[in-house]
DNA sequence: GATTTTTTTCTCGACAGTCGAGAAATTTAG
DNA sequence: CTAAATTTCTCGACTGTCGAGAAAAAAATC
């Protein structure tokens, strides 16, 4: 449904807009702004002496005068304007971390996670423990979070910050929003951490590429096996979603996998199937809960030493993996797959299963191979997507409601 | 990338939105207009004064009045604004249907397919053919024809209308842009056949259930099978797709499908694939070009008086159906699957394999089935989606180039 | 038949936004 | 000290939406 625009509605929009070229180039001149946005001169000065009056944003001080001419005066975003918490859920810690307006870390701790199933009301009082301690640690008053970002591996709702299914606490729902309500009036938000990765990595390909960018997908994989695809939208940014890649279906009455389906990709590809099938373990064993990580390096070391057993367990991951990813193309269109998260280190063994995998579908015999690239530090992409998405969140709340606000009570 | 606002896009958005409700609930007083558009009675007058002087609505002629008061003063499209020129590829026959800008049929014909081989190039010529058939009947000049609209199944570029690959084609791929340039100025559409029956059902939807309609999936069964996906948009009315659903891997070295992959749902859920399994071939024998629907139908009837092994062909169908619609919910979110097309005649037999193949994934056990219905009439509802979609795009063009050339000449 | 009521459409002034041009500010070069 | 260069600010013109009330036109009422 269409809906109405107006002339206050365009302001904002360009309100907006400032702010974003802001985020995107740090501190810049009124005339940088001009050329980046494409808006007249006049326009902005209307546009940020309203931000500057809001104090949302704030001239910084002279700097030594780097040419002839009437020196440039640096708007930046006020830093005291609000803040961020940004809260990383893991399997085996939570890490929070407080960000200020210009996107600054202030503060950051991880609390290690009970591994106990007494569940999702224990954790739930752990993380509004944890956003008290960090609040009370920095001093700053707490109507000035405007934001709580959260992320976790797992299935989310994509209207409200409702974690609907997770690795750990299975379909228990845990609706971060009823939470944290009474206590906090920060708004909250919830995405699926790779998600995240594949937001942050098409932010920096957008960059790279500008208008050339059209979409992206992340693979991680670990434990469980997460996706996320990026797509540039109609006007508005990107557009982004997480699917319940790792359990989808990849072969009709396979492996049992932790959720308690069978066949799920990450019944062949999680780190406990690939350690299952090494130990040629029948496939329908109730997995293991955690696997060390060292315990699969082993199994990686004998499968690089042309052991048979271990390198067709990984080549069954890739197969698994490969299929999924095909049929995810053929729902969507081709894009290039990065991978990411701690399987990589074993990507030399998961690759051939992965390309066969992938050329067993026709979208791919017709359009060829997707590009594949294999990316690291996972932990970082994670907590930039964070930034990027809970600061453009920022930007336009306050903008709507800042703006105004302050407009109508001065 | 956001880009900037200015007044006269809120303008430009204003008068589609008026040409929208027009479009939606046919011709409306002034009054009327403002009651759907919550634009201000004042606003209404100023915008369609424009379209009127534009030539692109007209105020109807007095009808009785039907109250007192003031009698009202319909507007409505102009018929002669511009025209639409719908073309539906099928499989025996290629339907051209000649529409005005009010969406009134005025021709239409269609034209048996030659099943030669002889291919994309002499199928294009008779394109052209038709089109310009169409035109000379109806004494129309040709440049009114604002837009051709083409549908086929198969897959299609998204951003241009170039066929990728179609069941009677194949990779051999057909450009109609740049077919037809030369010879039409019209702006050129092409579309997947199943994904305006989708954008057909999705607004009757919306009709009904208005702002808690979020997403719909069509499944269109036949010769090949087919998918569509419409999303509400964020703002912009309603977001559509067409997956490469009936060749999306089923099952890894699998039956041999038409387009020469092994695995594909098409080579089990296709016509000739029920055909070929109900026969007991073998699953790598070369599929029949064209398989008649009385002799599925004989097959049919031996199913339904409990013959076991084509009872079994439809049944492995639903399978690989049930299977690929989890895979598909698994990668979007949960919606209502619409199933159309002449396989529906087969629903009973299909029914129970296609709930088992839902059932076996993660995300049909923790969301529940999604429900299910079945759609006669996908003719009907192609066409419609047809002009929905295409008349929807006559309309925005017609303000950004129409209006402001009229203005400016005027 | 004249007047009142009701409903719809049109018009006017106020207000919000953007833009281009040029004035004002401020520094470096000569 | 003056001229040139560069940036920022300001003003008037233009386009857009809105609310209120005037104008139009038919039915109801006396």
């Amino acid at each position: 449904m269409l809906t109405k625009s107006s002339t206050e509605l365009v302001r904002q929009r360009n309100s907006v807009l400032v702010l974003s070229v802001l985020r995107r180039h740090g501190a810049l001149a009124h005339t940088e702004i001009s050329d980046f946005t494409r808006l007249s001169s006049a326009t902005i000065s209307a546009i940020t002496a309203e931000l500057e009056k809001a104090q949302i944003i704030e001239k910084s001080e002279q700097q030594p005068a780097s040419g002839r001419g009437r020196p440039r005066v640096l708007l930046r975003q006020r830093r005291d304007c609000g803040y961020l918490i940004v809260v990383i859920i893991s399997s085996d810690a939570v890490q929070y971390s407080l960000v200020d307006y210009a996107g600054k870390l202030i503060d950051r701790f991880s609390e290690e996670r009970s591994h106990d199933p007494a569940g999702a009301v224990r954790f739930v009082a752990a993380v509004r423990a944890g956003l008290l301690r960090i609040l009370d640690r920095s001093k700053i008053s707490q109507e000035k979070v405007l934001l709580i970002s959260i992320s976790s591996k797992g299935l989310v709702n994509s209207t409200e910050p409702v974690l609907v299914w997770s690795p750990i606490f299975g379909s228990e729902q845990i609706d971060f929003e009823s939470a944290l309500r009474p206590e906090w009036q920060a708004k909250v938000i919830l995405d699926n951490e790779t998600l995240l990765v594949a937001a942050a990595l098409g932010a920096r390909e957008e960059i790279v590429k500008g208008a050339d960018f059209r979409s992206l997908a992340a693979l991680s994989l670990g434990h469980s096996v997460g996706l996320g695809i990026v797509r540039r939208g109609n006007q508005t940014g990107q557009e982004i979603s997480a699917p319940n890649f790792g359990h989808m279906l990849h072969m009709a009455n396979g492996g049992l996998c932790r959720c308690g389906t069978r066949g799920c990709i990450e019944a062949y590809a999680g780190f406990y199937a690939i350690l299952r099938s090494a130990f040629e373990v029948p496939l329908d064993t109730i997995p293991a809960k955690f696997v060390p990580v060292a315990e699969l390096d082993k199994i990686a070391a004998k499968a690089r030493q042309g052991h048979r057993v271990p390198a067709f367990a990984f080549r069954q991951a890739g197969l698994a993996l490969g299929n999924g990813l095909s049929r995810m193309l053929s729902l969507t269109e081709r894009m290039p797959i990065a991978i990411t998260g701690p399987g990589t280190r074993y990507y030399d063994l998961l690759r051939q299963g992965i390309e066969e995998g992938l050329g067993q579908s026709h979208i791919v015999r017709m359009e060829g191979m997707p590009e594949i690239r294999v990316v690291a530090d996972e932990q970082i992409l994670v907590f930039e997507g964070h930034l990027n998405r809970a600061l453009s969140v920022i930007d336009e709340d306050i903008v709507v409601s800042g703006v105004q606000g302050i407009q109508a009570s001065g």
